[in-house]
DNA sequence: TAATACCCCGTACTATACTACGGAGCAAGA
DNA sequence: TCTTGCTCCGTAGTATAGTACGGGGTATTA
């Protein structure tokens, strides 16, 4: 009802707990409630925050990076100019990962394309994608 | 005429010369060729092969799936068959991370279109591109 | 009311990916 | 030819991102 702990979250985001513990430290999550115990308390908040992470990490960000993917909405001291500025800039960097992606792609279903018969393949693509665009 | 030292190499892809000695002990970069004395050799084959490396590495491949996505092309046991077959698992790693980073961005748009007055914001979207796709 | 399972903390260890160092040989211009 | 700069190699050090450990308290259930 008032949340719940740190191994529920663990096993919820399929996280190890010492590494829940250790975004904690590094301030990737935010200090959250505790029991009288002295027991974590966490909500779905720290869910999304999580899920959001794993995702940004799979992509390549650093931690640090996301810290600041994430303070875009945390401080409030920063003004809404401040925001827009940073938020336009990753979404610069975002959108050059997208167009990087799709080469990749486009070299891999290329790689597809040419071995659709049987035998040893001849030679590969997917190096090509980058030839141009140095 | 035939090839250049790692220096050069070093400076046209702006890697670090000891990078790019590790790539080769870690079988990201073959053997090159070498001068009677010993100087190494790399031709622009090279120069592709560590530019798709940092591409890679910055989508967040590990230098371990680098190799595998390298080794779609350099083991000349492998069919066709086993080629196809890796390469479409690659595209469809590809196609999620380009999935997710379209949610990220829109996240990021969001923030932008709500930041567009003066003052200081109010809540972030960031994190809701997440909340329903868990 | 035990026993089992969970959580606390600080500290230490590990894996990955570099990066630096240092002594020696090689190469090119002054 | 000498000096400056490059390259060789093995080894050691660093940064990042976890992961494990262990001694202790807390919560649950048999």
């Amino acid at each position: 009802m008032d949340g719940f702990t740190v191994g529920i979250l663990a096993k919820e985001t399929k996280l190890n707990i010492e590494t829940i513990r250790y975004y904690e430290r590094n301030k990737l999550l935010p200090e959250p409630k505790r029991t009288q115990a002295g027991y974590r308390l966490y909500t779905n908040e720290d869910i999304n925050r999580l899920h959001f992470i794993m995702t940004a990490k799979r992509h390549g960000f650093s931690l640090k990076e996301i810290k600041e993917l994430l303070a875009l909405r945390v401080d409030p001291l920063t003004t809404c100019e401040d925001v827009r500025q940073k938020a336009t800039e990753k979404i610069q960097v975002v959108e050059e990962k997208i167009r990087e992606l799709n080469q990749i792609r486009k070299a891999l279903s290329i790689l597809v394309a040419h071995c659709q018969g049987v035998g040893p393949k001849s030679d590969c693509p997917i190096l090509d994608a980058f030839e141009k665009n140095r």
